[in-house]
DNA sequence: GCCGTTTTCGGCCCGACTGTTTTCAGTCG
């Protein structure tokens, strides 16, 4: 069993126990465990192997240890199975609506017998929950538009939760016989924030039977949908739907040029083949004979132009080959003919381009490494210079960072500075907007700091008039650089908070304010269409990660991809600037003042 | 349920907001 799936079941698990009442620390500790769980770079099942002792880890104890060798020894859990025979699994989908938490769903599952999102779409409907203690008119409304929300996503998951899932497997295949190449296509290799399902491609002289029985028989796979010749199907365990196609050398690079799409990125390529006479499938390019009718044309009829890679379908067609991440038909088949802009597609940003990560927190709020941890770990991520960002007092639970505090904090940055050289910390904090627009900071303590970023966490449904006011305001404070998260949008979970982006963007040009890309796979914050938007602004565009621990410093590849997903090139990203560049942009006011 | 230790059990991040109440439980972050 791979780790993913032993946290996800610890997981359940703890979410179960807490809809039972159960003790808060216990919940608190499964959740720590399934962190670290998730946090491994080894698999479990062969730390078990060899006789490790798992209570080592963080988090880890005697009971989290015996789960975890019982799942991976026996596929299943009797204290999960022992749970479910008291209340419903289902029970845990409710939970993950706005507005429902663990005392609700169960009240609504003993008053009502409600256990599914739809059996509560009927009693709200019906006006049965309305009329319980703790619920009212309100709270209906809410749910109800969460539930919309909810149906929205599933069945997608997070790019992020797909890489893991998908390493194994691809592992797996690459050991099936006759496999000469494995690619993964569909929006996974075009990098899009959230995934519906897997097209896996491998390349193997046909027939290949062997290839086929291999994927089918891959440990995690719950359900056989299909396993004809060419093409499979499968279900993994996570509910993640998997399609394999078998290709030969011939037509590998047409066919994924096929499946990476997007659909309106092929209709339009398939476009420009058919005005010079050509024919674009997943077998190739081909060149038609005159007068035939193209109903009577088999799929590799005609002559054979282009099809062996996916450089040569472009190439037939007078193109230059499009990265993945712009293959949505914005633009980018005219860039290529070299029609409607003058350089073709642009050359885009690459993580090896950014050369500092300017949000991430510490344990002097609500991060897991120290100062030290967390510089020493950019370092050795090849970077010039970072930015400690911890939260400010508005977020209290998190302990957030006191004007008295910050001076603390500034000391140890300045001992940790004197110990490490080859990388640069910049004293900062992601300042909490207040309800007016006002900074949850003395000025004082904002003037002392070298670098300001400013993000909303609370009151987030405020209208769009006055959040935009709000958002607006904040950046009119002549200390802030950043505007981090902008949307507060979490993929799955909560739609953004209602923002005129048009005028925040603006806004912060004429402020010379940065937009935030915030790296983590939940939040992709701003999206590929509002960051495109800002590169045409020229307002500058920073991705960060907003670590919270050393591991998460490696989202910084989700963020990139969603830059270049935006056509952001390395001049568009502040975070690309040299050392020199960047303290040149932080003093950018003081300068066009004099 | 984990952890650390005062080595065998007590501590474990908690304040703001909301909608429901009529003094606060539940949710969120």
């Amino acid at each position: 069993m791979e780790n993913v799936e032993i946290a996800g079941v610890l997981e359940e698990l703890g979410n179960l126990l807490e809809i039972q009442g159960s003790n808060p620390f216990r919940i608190r500790a499964y959740r720590n465990a399934v962190l670290t769980v998730r946090g491994l770079t080894r698999p479990l099942a062969a730390m078990v192997e060899e006789g490790e002792d798992l209570t080592a880890l963080p988090a880890i104890g005697k009971d989290m240890s015996a789960h975890i060798v019982e799942l991976i020894q026996t596929g299943g859990l009797a204290r999960l199975a022992e749970v479910s025979t008291e209340i419903p699994r289902s029970l845990v989908q409710l939970v993950k609506l706005d507005g429902v938490g663990p005392k609700k769903a169960k009240k609504l599952w003993e008053s009502l017998g409600v256990t599914t999102v739809d059996e509560l779409e009927v009693a709200l409907k019906a006006g049965r929950v309305e009329s319980l203690a703790g619920f009212g008119a309100t709270s209906v409304a809410k749910i109800l538009a969460s539930i919309d929300d909810f149906r929205r996503y599933s069945g997608r998951f997070l790019l992020s939760k797909v890489d893991a899932l998908i390493e194994p497997l691809l592992a797996h295949m690459r050991e099936a016989p006759g496999v000469e190449r494995i690619e993964v296509a569909g929006s996974y290799r075009r990098r899009k924030e959230t995934i519906g399902d897997v097209d896996l491609l491998v390349q193997a002289e046909l027939p290949a039977p062997a290839v086929m029985e291999h994927f089918t028989a891959f440990g995690s796979v719950e359900k056989v949908v299909a396993a004809g010749d060419t093409r499979g199907s499968v279900v993994l365990r996570s509910g993640l739907e998997v399609d394999l196609r078998v290709i030969p050398a011939r037509s590998f690079g047409a066919a994924l040029h096929y499946f990476t799409g997007s659909k309106e990125h092929n209709v339009a390529v398939r476009q420009i083949a058919q005005r010079q006479g050509l024919r674009v499938n997943e077998w190739g390019v081909f060149r038609m004979p005159e007068g035939v009718d193209p109903a009577d044309v088999g799929k590799e009829d005609g002559e054979r132009v282009a099809g062996e890679t996916e450089s040569s379908v472009f190439e037939v067609l007078g193109m230059g080959w499009v990265p993945p991440v712009l293959r949505e038909n914005r633009g980018e088949v005219e860039a290529a003919l070299g029609v409607a802009l003058d350089n073709g597609v642009p050359d885009l940003v690459t993580l090896e381009d950014i050369q500092g990560d300017l949000h991430m927190h510490s344990t002097w709020s609500d991060g897991k490494a120290s100062v030290e941890e967390m510089a020493r770990a950019c370092k050795a991520r090849g970077y010039r210079y970072l930015a400690m960002s911890d939260h400010s007092p508005a977020l209290a639970m998190v302990g957030g960072i006191t004007p008295e505090r910050a001076v603390d904090q500034w000391e140890e940055i300045d001992q940790v500075q004197g110990g490490l050289d080859g990388i640069t910390i910049f004293k900062s904090l992601e300042v909490d907007i207040l309800r007016d627009g006002s900074l949850d900071m003395t000025d004082e303590v904002l003037e002392a700091l070298d670098l300001v970023l400013v993000s909303v966490h609370s009151l987030m449904e405020m209208d769009r008039v006055s959040m935009t006011d709000r958002v607006i305001t904040a950046i009119q404070h002549p200390q802030v650089d950043i505007l981090a998260h902008p949307t507060g949008r979490l993929l799955g979970r909560r739609e953004p908070f209602q923002l005129e982006m048009e005028e925040v963007l603006q806004a912060a040009r004429d402020l010379d304010v940065a937009v935030e890309i915030n790296a983590n796979p939940s939040r992709l914050d701003l999206n590929d269409v509002h960051a495109h938007r800002a590169k045409e602004l020229g307002v500058k565009v920073c991705i960060n990660t907003d670590a919270h621990s050393v591991q998460r410093l490696d989202h910084m590849s989700y963020g990139v991809d969603q830059a270049r997903r935006a056509w952001l090139s390395r001049e568009d990203v502040l975070n690309t600037m040299t050392l020199a560049q960047f303290r040149e942009w932080l003093e950018r006011r003081d300068v066009t003042t004099t």
